[in-house]
DNA sequence: GGGAAGAGCAAAACCGGTTTAGTGAATCGG
DNA sequence: CCGATTCACTAAACCGGTTTTGCTCTTCCC
């Protein structure tokens, strides 16, 4: 089956190819009657435009970019990315314009993703998700002159945009509210100590369980279930182990909790669990898990609609998107009074 | 910063465009020496094609597509998607071939979004993932001429060439396992039944059960694990319930747990669990799940070099990819005696 | 030594759009 | 009634590659 150009709609309308493109883009110069005519023949002829020539000449080519960099047996089971994808997705799907993926295992191949792809003419924009410490990848952008958008922050953005969660609030509100359940020692499975995200998470950790006067313990891992299951080993394990952890992120809190199952810590009895990252995954378990978390998907909607913009020339800032709601569950108690 | 073309290496190195193609190319017709020189400022101004510009002049696009189509609440949680991409992906990356991925609601949104890609000439090829019982993507595709391969199968691919998992021989292998340990009444929680997928397995599930004089039950669900929690709930409560239960994804086999443990059920002293798609989810859960599945990232990786050929227009024929294998852990053992 | 073959490159067409410059006719103002 | 504008459209350049065609200069061979 061939796909009717212009050139052919031209033929038939009897019109040239520039007075078909004038029609089709709702420009003026063309009167209503040839207008319509032109219009009435493409649609019959099923006409629709090349992305690849619209690209080529200028214009933009219609896709976004997102590199991935968590390593694959995380990824196919962490619930985030593709509750991000899918609101990112769904914004884009509307507008026709596709999103280009690619995992990369590391941040050297995710640098040379980014520059390919821009190299290539291949995306508009992109999208930048797990911003670490020192990031080699805003520098970079910058210097290509390739629209990007942060998602996360507010810091180390390096004049992109930028769009966020704001945790401190939330941090707190958990914190507090275990405190509220009596728990005084309290653990955190942090995720990699690289990512900005969980410093700046763990800082607010701190600060909250400090001006409570709680004890704090924590663990950094590669938010990988099994690292997140040695480190819950490794503190219930410890002579006076923590009463209550948060975990960062879904996978890790299930992990968490079958740890405790293995182990004979009944939870909530001995053990409280929270979850970052709240999913349906945390409603399957039994007990469910008591998370916070915010809408991915809408986050996911939010955050692609300001990359749009950025492509098309508007002016975007960066700002917060929402702010963690806590749920509580089944897998949230009163201390043990034993301790 | 602007990207060098071919034409900015000619005006350097004194040729014409077209000796700086044939050149960068590997095509006859150019001296060493001159190919060499041309290669040199390539490199020292780091030149990379443009894939739009090539794909414009009759070449590839250089990009695959892939339709998913269950709904986001779902692809969330399950394991299954992200690690094929993976897989996919790993393919993809080494040749410098691009991944579009879409999300759509509903099957008449997907066949749209095929239709698109293929009219507006953004992929060379495209996946076809869970194929339905009549599957109108099958004819449009053909219609088209758009490259495409089926993962799944071996029937209803409509000329297609797939990959696919034999999974009679691995059901047979479950229920022959659950016999052995003494069951003699066996669930299955199957996914939707309009998927081709799934009435294959329930098939294989029958004749593998009749064979042994085993009694049999089943449910459909849509995957989630919603529906899954809500058919464990529903089997548990008859007057008669099954004393194992096979599930067709691990997001329902963790619900399924998640609902013994809320109704009291022991697993697996009253109820044995296994899950298809084995994945890390299985492990993390206390008791861990029995499972049975491939490795899905190289099932990926498989169907991406088949497409690769394809659009490379090699002929490509169907074939198995392997069998999966059944990994027995915690949450199966002996059928209580007073069934 | 003259014709054929072939190497090495230039020139130009092409892919399918967008965009700018140009043209002839109708319209307008004074 | 004539020059200036506007209108509707044509012609052609352009984006950055690929590919075909054509030209020139060696080289080979009888």
């Amino acid at each position: 089956m061939k796909r009717p150009t212009i050139a052919d709609i031209a033929r038939r309308a009897g019109v040239t190819k520039s007075t078909v493109s004038f029609a089709l883009n709702d420009r003026p110069g063309v009167s209503a009657a040839t207008r319509d005519r032109i219009l009435d023949i493409a649609r019959e002829m099923g006409w629709q435009p090349s992305r690849v020539a619209r690209a080529l000449s200028g214009g933009r080519a219609g896709v976004l970019g997102l590199v991935v960099d968590r390593p694959a047996r995380t990824l196919g089971i962490e619930p985030f990315f593709m509750q991000l994808i899918s609101g990112i997705e769904g914004e884009l799907a509307a507008r026709d314009v596709a999103l280009l993926l690619q995992m990369a295992e590391d941040g050297q191949t995710q640098v040379a993703a980014y520059r390919r792809w821009w190299a290539e003419r291949r995306v508009d924009g992109v999208f930048l998700v797990d911003l670490r410490v020192d990031d080699e990848r805003i520098g970079l952008l910058a210097e290509l002159g390739l629209p990007a958008i942060v998602i996360g922050g507010p810091d180390g953005l390096g004049g992109l945009p930028g769009v966020w969660n704001d945790e401190t609030e939330a941090v707190r509100s958990v914190v507090e509210y275990l405190a509220a359940l009596g728990h005084r020692r309290i653990a955190r499975v942090a995720g990699p100590p690289e990512l900005r995200h969980t410093t700046a998470r763990g800082a607010a950790f701190e600060a909250a369980a400090g001006a409570l006067g709680l004890t704090t313990l924590s663990a950094s891992t590669d938010y990988t279930g099994e690292e997140g299951a040695r480190a819950t080993r490794r503190l219930l394990a410890a002579p006076e182990p923590p009463t209550a952890i948060v975990y960062d992120n879904d996978v890790m809190a299930l992990a968490g909790l079958g740890v405790a199952g293995e182990m004979g810590v009944p939870v909530p009895g001995r053990l409280s669990i929270v979850a970052w990252d709240d999913s349906v995954l945390c409603r399957l378990v039994h007990p469910p898990l008591t998370a916070v978390g915010v809408d991915i998907a809408s986050y996911g909607a939010e955050v692609a609609r300001r990359l749009l913009d950025l492509v098309a020339g508007h002016p975007v800032e960066s700002g917060c998107h929402a702010a963690p709601v806590l749920t509580p569950r089944g897998s949230t108690g009163p201390a043990p009074s034993g301790s």
